[in-house]
DNA sequence: AGCACGCCGACT
DNA sequence: GTCGGCGTGCTC
């Protein structure tokens, strides 16, 4: 790189669409030692004076551009923060979702900060860890740690139990997680894990905690401050393998010789990322994974009806546990003539209540509730309104009920992150359980019927989740009981195979042609624009757009659905019509006025197309 | 975005 | 003649 190799593509740092791609500059003398690819660069743009920044992405001989060359203005540091790795992972992402590299690279490369970075540089690359042994997860036999270190994508079932860590309680899934990582790490290879949230996240780092030393794990979610999360990203850099743990946006670390990557409970909605464009953990993971290689294992007590396809297309291998697991699960009517007073109080069925009054002998049970608010729309839309109204109101009816017993409420407002083995009654929202100590004596699943009231095309898939994850939080031998529940989502928790609910709901999915078994893409603007985006795709096969909606003052939404086949040209398309929106004429002139340019939205395989 | 270029109406 | 208005187009 010098005198041979005198141009410097860059990426400018814009959320412009039509800058979404790379510049040629010229590398001025005194810059040629320090122009490396991944360094961050500031550059002239269109006039000199105004100044932008960006990142080096590659050093050319030539150059296509016509005209002189503008020069590289200022090299701002030596780190070498994108890696081409991340570069061509935020670049193919971007292709496939419509949207540009720079949103995702936002995501990846977190601010600069410069006392962070100027430490970094100074300390020099930290001394090499040792290396740790290879630890097979318990109950699945060596075959999983085998599939892993040959680079396999694995769809792979959790074990329904609590397992301890040290001193702490933790799922079993994430002793799993865990073990799988630092067997890849024992193979020289880094590893990266993503949890829907903290709570996860912290299972994970004390299962972690309690089979290596603390220096080989790496904390990246966007709950630590902007220095932490700089230092976490550099320290990622250095190219010395190891563990990475974070929410959705570590599956962008940029760790090299990338060995595994797991995600936990893919189907939680907080995968998905809000930013645009929008791309969900899972997807991220999928390119990442073909990219580099590395083993995949997407983990979950549930199998989302994404990963369910792929497993249907054997692009996955589906892994069960040694032993099939077998929680006792037991549906019960919302009513059932027990006549027991008590039960009535608490308007649950007499059988649940002697359930729940009998394991309270022994230790804490968990009433699990859907979430507050639920039920006033319900009402409003006139619904009948099941059993609860919220974990508080819950919470007072069942302290009638169970009259001495210890009443504990989780919920969003109110959490609680571990309950002790003492006898309790937990009244949490689903998502919220707290873990208890050894695991609960007994389950109540209570809002199943309005859980699954809510109008949404993964209304049964989420149930199941839910349902599926408050039973592994169960001590052995425990009993859940189902409340009011009945058909394929009751069947599927009782006899513990929830992949045939995958497998049936994807069926459904595949005769309506509902994602995911096809692609998706809402297109938002003003009527005209887009109809005229819609047309631009009519001559596609396997596309078809349903007729736009209203959605606000003057803005129409259309969706559109297309087969994986041809996402490649409905993304491109799409980007086309996005970028054009953005450059074209700002008004049309009409009938002697004119009306500002409509924007243009687009969005690929969001949450919006279907609810 | 932000800035330069270009093509029509009032001006020293 | 030409100053400058905003509509238009481009950014190595």
């Amino acid at each position: 790189m010098s005198a041979s190799e005198p141009v410097a593509r860059v990426l400018i740092d814009s959320a412009l669409p039509q800058l979404d791609r790379l510049f040629d500059y010229a590398v001025p003398e005194r810059l040629d030692a320090v122009a490396v690819p991944g360094v961050r660069v500031k550059v002239p743009l269109r006039s000199a004076g105004r100044i932008a920044e960006g990142y080096l992405v590659e050093r050319a001989a030539t150059s296509e551009a016509k005209g002189e060359l503008a020069r590289l203005e200022e090299v701002v540091s030596e780190a070498r923060v994108l890696a081409p790795e991340v570069r061509a992972l935020t670049r193919r992402l971007a292709d496939r979702a419509a949207g540009s590299a720079n949103d995702l690279i936002r995501l990846a490369v977190p601010r600069r900060q410069v006392r962070v970075e100027k430490a970094w540089l100074a300390a020099g690359p930290a001394a090499p860890i040792a290396l740790p042994q290879t630890v097979h997860p318990s109950g699945y036999g060596t075959g999983l740690t085998d599939a892993v270190a040959r680079g396999a994508r694995i769809a792979l079932h959790g074990v329904p139990r609590l397992v301890q860590a040290g001193d702490v309680w933790i799922g079993h899934w994430a002793a799993t997680l865990a073990a799988l990582a630092v067997s890849t790490l024992a193979n020289g290879r880094s590893a990266i894990l993503v949890v829907p949230d903290y709570r996860d996240q912290e299972q994970l780092e004390a299962a972690l905690a309690a089979l290596v030393p603390a220096g080989h794990v790496q904390r990246m979610d966007a709950r630590q401050s902007n220095p932490d999360r700089y230092r976490a990203f550099l320290a990622c850099l250095e190219g010395a393998p190891r563990i990475v743990v974070g929410n959705r946006s570590a599956v962008y670390a940029p760790v090299q010789h990338l060995g595994l990557i797991a995600l936990w409970d893919d189907g939680d909605p907080l995968h998905a990322e809000p930013l645009s464009p929008g791309v969900h953990a899972r997807d991220a993971a999928l390119v990442r994974q073909e990219q580099s290689g590395c083993a995949l294992v997407v983990a979950g007590h549930t199998r989302s009806t994404e990963v369910q396809r792929l497993v249907e297309l054997g692009w996955f291998e589906a892994h069960e546990p040694e032993r099939h697991a077998a929680p006792r699960v037991i549906p019960t009517a919302e009513q059932d003539d027990g006549g027991e007073r008590m039960a009535a109080v608490a308007r649950i069925p007499s059988s649940a209540w002697r359930i729940a009054r009998d394991a309270l002998e022994h230790g804490p049970v968990l009433v699990q509730v859907a979430r507050p608010g639920n039920s006033a729309a319900a009402a409003r839309r006139g619904e009948p309104v099941a059993v609860t109204v919220d974990a508080g109101r819950t919470a007072e009816d069942l302290g009638r009920a169970f009259p001495r017993t210890r009443v504990i409420v989780a919920d969003g407002e109110r959490p609680v992150q571990r309950v002790d083995s003492r006898p309790a009654l937990v009244i949490a929202t689903r998502g919220a359980e707290p873990i208890a100590e050894g695991g609960y004596r007994a389950v109540l699943l209570l809002d199943g019927p309005r859980m699954l009231s809510r109008e949404s095309l993964r209304v049964a898939e989420d149930c199941l989740r839910w349902w599926s994850n408050a039973v592994a939080l169960a001590a052995e031998g425990a009993t859940t009981v189902l409340v009011g529940v009945g058909g394929a989502p009751a069947r599927a928790l009782v006899t513990w195979r929830q992949e045939l609910l995958a497998a049936a709901e994807l069926e459904d999915r595949r005769r309506l042609r509902f994602p995911p078994a096809v692609r998706t893409a809402t297109v938002t603007s003003d009527l005209p624009t887009v109809r005229q985006v819609l047309h631009e795709l009519d001559d596609l096969q396997h596309v078809d757009a349903l007729e736009p909606e209203p959605v606000e003052e003057g803005r129409y939404r259309a969706v559109v659905r297309f087969d994986y086949g041809v996402g490649a040209a409905v993304a491109e398309r799409l980007r086309a019509a996005v970028i054009r929106n953005a450059t074209g004429r700002r008004s049309v002139a009409r009938e002697g006025g004119s009306r500002p340019r409509a924007r243009l939205q687009v969005r690929l395989d969001g949450p919006e197309a279907f609810g």
